[in-house]
Formats: C-alpha cells, sequence, structure tokens
DNA sequence: TAGCAGAATGTAAACGTTTACATTAATTGT
DNA sequence: ACAATTAATGTAAACGTTTACATTCTGCTA
C-alpha cells in the first residue's frame, strides 16, 4: 500500500444515523434462543415421521399428494431450513465447489469466476473460493478443504496441484474430482494422472496475435511475459516464436522481456524496453493488465501508440475496449470458459465419464486502435 | 455478449498432450474406494478412544505431551483429515462466512472481496460468495445459507437485506450475523434494528470531490450518478449539492444523469452529456468506471481531458492512475474496509458485544491529471 | 371374502464428529 | 502411606439429516 493511501482521519457528520427510526439493540437480538425448526419437531407438529417429511420435501413423488401438500405447506408455514449439515454428512455430499485462484482481483480471473458462480448456482451448488496470492501453502490449504468434505469438487487456475509433494507421493493418494482452468498442470506434476482442462489454444493464439502484427509489417516485436513459468506464458510465447519462424524472421532473446500478468509489469517493463537504444515497432503484452501498463508508460515518455509504436494485449478485459487507445488484443471466451469448468467438474462429481479431458475453447483476436501499419 | 464474441471454432495442434508421460484413466481413479480415514480407526489403530484423538488434535493442552505426540503423529502418518460436515453439525458452527455481491467483476468490489478473504482465512474462516447481479431472489437464496447452516454470517453488499419480507416481517425471525459493506441499508428494511456498517463517509467524499472541482474553477459540473437508488449514490449526490451550496452555486437538476457504476453508463451518458446545447467544463462520475466510459467517449468525440473538460471517479481502482490521463479520484481504503467488515462479523459471530454499529474510514482525494483549473 | 400386489408410511440406524460425564491414573499434601 | 486433588482417558449421547428395511394401508382379483 503506497504512499498516497495513508489517508488521514477525517471526522464528518455521522451519516448513518436516519434517526427517525429507533433502533433495538442488535448484540442481544442475535442472542436471542435460536427458534428454528428441525425435521423432527416438524415431524412432530405433524404427527409424522421423520421420513416423511424427508421424503415429501426432497422426493415429492414418493409420497401421496395430500401428504405432500400437507408437509410442504407447514415447512413454508413454520419457515423450517433443513440443516444441511445434517444433511451433507448423512449423503457425503456438500454441493460446494472450490475454486482455488492466484488473484480473484485480477480482471480477467474475475470475470470467470463470476460466470463460474453462475453456472454453479443455476446447477444447485455454491462456490467457496480461496485466493492463494501465488502461496503454495495456500493452494494446498484450500485444496485440503474436499477432503475435510467442505467441497464436492475443485476448480484450480493454477499450474500446479493443490496438494503437498508427499500427499501426491502417496500410495493411497485419491485424486478429489477437480478441473484446471485457463492454466495446464505441470506435467511432472502430473504423476500419471489425466486433470481436464479447460482453455483456449494458447499457441495459435499467441501465433495470431504476433502475425497480425507481423501482417503490419513489424519485425521488432518486444514482448513482455508474464510469469515464466506458467504454462499459458510458455504457450503464448511458443506461438510468438511460431509466428516468428513462419515470417522467416529470427527470434531475438532480448527482445523478451520477463514480466507478470500485472499492471506494474507492464509499466516497469515498457520503461526498460524504452531505454534500451534501439526501441521495437511493437509490443506484445501477455494480458491485458499488462498493456495497460504498457500504454501508460509509453504515454508518459511521449511515444504515441500506434503511431510510434504498436501494442497488442491479451485477453480482453471489459476495460480493453476503453482504453486510449482502444486496444488490440485477444478475446477469451470467459463466460464459456467458466461454464464448461462447471459442467465438466460436476459430471466428474456425478460421476460421469468424461469424453473429452481437455476441452479447448476458440478464441479470436479483436483488432482496435493500438495497432496500425508500420508504413504509414 | 456482443457480436464481436462470435468466436469461430479454429482447429489447432493438441498443445494439452505432452505424451512423454502415459495417462492413466481419471475416472476410474475417481471411482476407487474412498480410502480415508476416519476419526474412529485412527482411535482403534492407536488403540484410544475417539475421545482422546479428538481432544489431541483440537485441545493439545488437555492431554498429556505423549499422547498429543503419538497421535498426531499418526494423523499425519495416515493423512487423517477430520471430516468438517462432521464436527460442524455436532458445533453447529461452519466457520464459512457469505459474502453477497451484486457483482463481483466489478473492480472495486472485487478489491474489497480480496482482502474480505485474506482476512476470514487469517482468522480460520473460509468465504462462499454469492453473485447475485441485483436480482432479488438471489440475494434471498443466498441469505438463506446461513439459516441452513452453511456459513456462519453474511457481508453484504446491496442495501437490501438478504432476507425476504415474509421472514422479516415474521415474529420469530433471528436476524442471522450480518455487516454490511460500503452500502448502507435501506431505514425501511431495517425495522428497528441496527446493523453493523463499515463505509467511508460518502457525501463528505462527494462534498470534497465537488469542492477539488470548483476551487479550480468549475460552475457547470455535470454529474453520472450510480443507481439512483442506491444510498451510496444518494450520498455522494447530497455531497455535491453541499458543495454547491457552500459555494453559493445553485444546483440544477439537469446537470444531473442517472447511471449506474458501469463502463457503459459512463460512456452513454457521456455522450448524452456532449448531445447538449451546453457543455459543462467539469464531470463527475461516481465511480471509476464510468469514468473510464466518460473518457473513452469524450476522446472519441475530440474532446480533450482535462483541458476542455475536467473529469473525475470515485473510488481509486488499481486502474485509475492509469488511465489516460490518469484519473483524479477519491480513494477507498479497500483493504481497511474488507477486513473491518469480518474483524465486526466475526466477532458478533463469536458473541460479542459490538461498540461501534457503523464504522467510516477515511477516504482521501487523490488528484491526478485529469483535473485542472478552468482558467488555464 | 380372502389373498395379494403395490403404494404409503414408519422405524431406526448411520453419517463423523465433539463433549458432558464417568472413570482411572498420577500427583500432591499430611 | 493414604487421602484428597488434579490430570488423563474412556464411554456414550448428541448434532439433523437420509434411507434401507419393515410395516401398514389401499384397492383389486379370483
Amino acid at each position: 500500500m503506497s504512499a498516497e493511501y495513508l489517508f488521514e482521519t477525517n471526522s464528518s457528520p455521522d451519516i448513518a444515523s436516519d434517526s427517525d427510526v429507533e433502533l433495538r439493540d442488535w448484540k442481544s437480538d442475535y442472542a436471542k434462543p435460536m427458534a428454528d425448526i428441525g425435521i423432527k419437531q416438524l415431524a412432530k407438529i405433524l404427527g409424522i415421521s421423520t421420513a416423511s417429511v424427508s421424503r415429501a420435501l426432497n422426493n415429492p413423488d414418493r409420497v401421496s399428494d395430500a401428504m405432500r401438500k400437507r408437509v410442504q405447506d407447514a415447512a413454508k408455514q413454520t419457515g423450517y431450513r433443513p440443516n444441511k449439515m445434517g444433511a451433507s454428512l448423512r449423503t457425503a455430499k456438500t454441493k460446494n465447489i472450490i475454486v482455488i485462484i492466484p488473484d480473484i482481483s485480477d480482471s480477467f480471473n474475475s470475470g470467470v469466476i463470476r460466470s463460474i458462480e453462475r453456472a454453479a448456482s443455476d446447477r444447485g451448488y455454491s462456490v467457496l473460493f480461496g485466493d492463494t496470492q501465488g502461496i503454495r501453502e495456500a493452494e494446498i490449504s484450500y485444496g485440503d478443504m474436499v477432503r475435510t468434505r467442505q467441497a464436492d469438487g475443485i476448480i484450480c487456475f493454477s499450474h500446479n496441484l493443490p496438494f503437498s509433494d508427499s500427499d501426491l507421493d502417496s500410495e493411497n493418494f485419491k485424486m478429489p474430482p477437480i478441473v484446471n482452468s485457463c492454466e495446464q498442470l505441470q506435467s511432472l506434476q502430473l504423476a500419471g494422472r489425466a486433470i481436464p482442462l479447460v482453455t483456449i489454444d494458447n499457441v495459435a493464439a499467441g501465433r495470431e496475435i504476433t502475425k497480425h502484427l507481423l501482417d503490419l509489417g513489424h519485425r521488432e516485436i518486444a514482448l513482455i511475459t508474464g510469469d515464466i513459468d506458467s504454462p499459458s506464458t510458455q504457450q503464448r510465447l511458443l506461438g510468438y516464436k511460431l509466428a516468428l519462424k513462419e515470417a522467416n524472421i529470427e527470434f531475438r532473446q532480448e527482445l523478451i522481456y520477463e514480466g507478470e500478468y500485472t499492471l506494474e509489469a507492464g509499466s516497469s517493463k515498457t520503461a526498460e524496453i524504452l531505454s534500451n537504444s534501439k526501441r521495437p515497432s511493437a509490443i506484445f503484452c501477455m494480458c491485458d493488465e499488462t498493456a495497460l501498463g504498457c500504454l501508460y508508460t509509453l504515454k508518459k515518455n511521449n511515444v504515441s501508440v500506434p503511431t510510434d509504436i504498436s501494442v497488442v494485449g491479451f485477453d480482453d478485459i471489459k476495460f480493453a475496449r476503453y482504453f486510449s487507445p482502444a486496444l488490440t488484443t485477444v478475446a477469451q471466451p470467459v463466460d464459456e470458459i467458466g461454464k464448461q469448468c462447471v459442467e465438466i467438474l460436476l459430471d466428474v462429481i456425478d460421476g460421469q465419464t468424461i469424453d473429452q479431458k481437455t476441452v479447448i475453447l476458440p478464441h479470436k483476436v479483436v483488432v482496435r486502435d493500438s495497432t496500425q501499419s508500420i508504413s504509414s
């Protein structure tokens, strides 16, 4: 948290006292004994067995019409809410999934998450989430939640499995339902197990966006990568190399700037680029946030985009089209990614066989105003 | 989803086959019987009672050193993971909190969420989240989760209580632990109950940022609001009016443009502003995303910021300083808001009395490049 | 009318913990 | 050395559901 954030306390009129209402004390309210009713009391009230209540509520067709109506009415009447813990314990299903994510406030991620939440909710699942900040211990502790029966499955945004090495090595370790989103697992971690993955084809995408630049006549294309260890970065980099090779252009390591999927990396790495003697005519940022940081530094140094330098990003976050200039980038089907993740995960949880271990969703390069032909 | 997103399927080399590893079938792996061990088996293995195991693990000081070591070792050895459902059922505590939020992909929200997650995690709680998209039914269904014992408390970003009206009216309705984040509850919903709130002083903030504009000599300040029903919008609007009054400037309704906290609203409302005969010299957007939309449309219409028009935002999302021009805005202490929310909530859950029903955190107007004196 | 199938309901065990209470072991004071 | 404490452990009930199995009811057929 930067110095800019050293807030001074500002005293001000208390906006919170809509004091036309008189407020009861809330704590005492909470301290009241739970008025809640359980299945037993409900059964007793109705003079029937708990089994009937349960059936009327969960398997309405296994019960007579009269019975069904009677207990459903009573349930509504009394405000009966079945205790999911009791149910979960008995059924060994939680109807929760956990999503493990390095940074939930990343624009691309939060888009996918939103979609996940919606899809899960549609199928009666809730989603817990764990923001790991890339910390291994955090990953592992969240991964543990399915073994402690707090969740039925995992959607993972990391290229690491959320389990400790010792667990992974263990003979009787059982892989819980898990699907990877956007990041392929490192094969050394796989240990012979195939984990479903939903992603785009990052190498194709990297190749295409590079080709776009190439087609515009660019020959010196700097690259600001994400975390160099991440498969998506590696794949996009491979795509970049492929495109160069296809165009018979020599790959030059000095044009590669190792960064991160962050604004700051984009900004600082661009400064580095600018500080070098000969400037590239284009910069390929491996994510849109990075591209924004890049645009920022470019403008600060009075190099104009796209006139002086073309810039492309990756992801097509919702802000991208509002950048100045509007960003050329490759769009990922955020909604579909999220949806597929939960579809697959829930299928696995339900014990269905998965036909496709990895689903590759279509991407699309969208050309906007941050790139232009080098000759013009 | 716009037409731009009509992806064509692109066939491409399957990047996923690192086929140097041979993959076992995953489904069959999952289908294996649960190898997991329970407290009973662990107890039997050690030849002790389940009570001792439980104590050694949860109340290590209530047990002899030898015993503690023995079972902890065995637990690690066997990979014993206590079933939280069993525990929750017994203890009536879930160690979950749920956060109910209209849009998790909103930049400001996701910042707060991240902070919430961290704080909760630090205190041993997990967080579930529900993205309601502003839909009342969704709010209510998520609110229900504490009554179904899936969570111990609620952090709510809406100005509505996540309970049905009939529940609220009900005589024996018991308010669960809940705290509001950023949005004050509508007083009519309060029904006599005081709900903790953590927020900034929106009217002071609105007043200050308006005053900033006023000090620069601006007299015609257009305002693009958030959802006009939301208290935060109302409060910021009030601040705007207050500042005008202090400066002896007449409030003019035609300068008020009712929008939303979105990029699109910023863009479209700015177009409206521009279409009117006399232009304001400044625009106050009630959130940064809106401001970005505003900047975008301004630029598209060749009005330059801040030369022709000054623009201010609200929130200071992480992108704000990277906008072009860098955005003058009011910073909210995102991290602190999240932290305080969980502190208070967990205190309430623990049955402690809350001294402060509403905590007002300090904000700060941060001046960057999107505003300038009107004379210059 | 007796017999019987099928539907409707009831009985009670089970899920995996925690914990009040009972018991046994260890420690202290005299 | 023997009570009297205190510490350590064990026993078994309880949490709130679901569900296999047993029982009762209903309506038909022969």
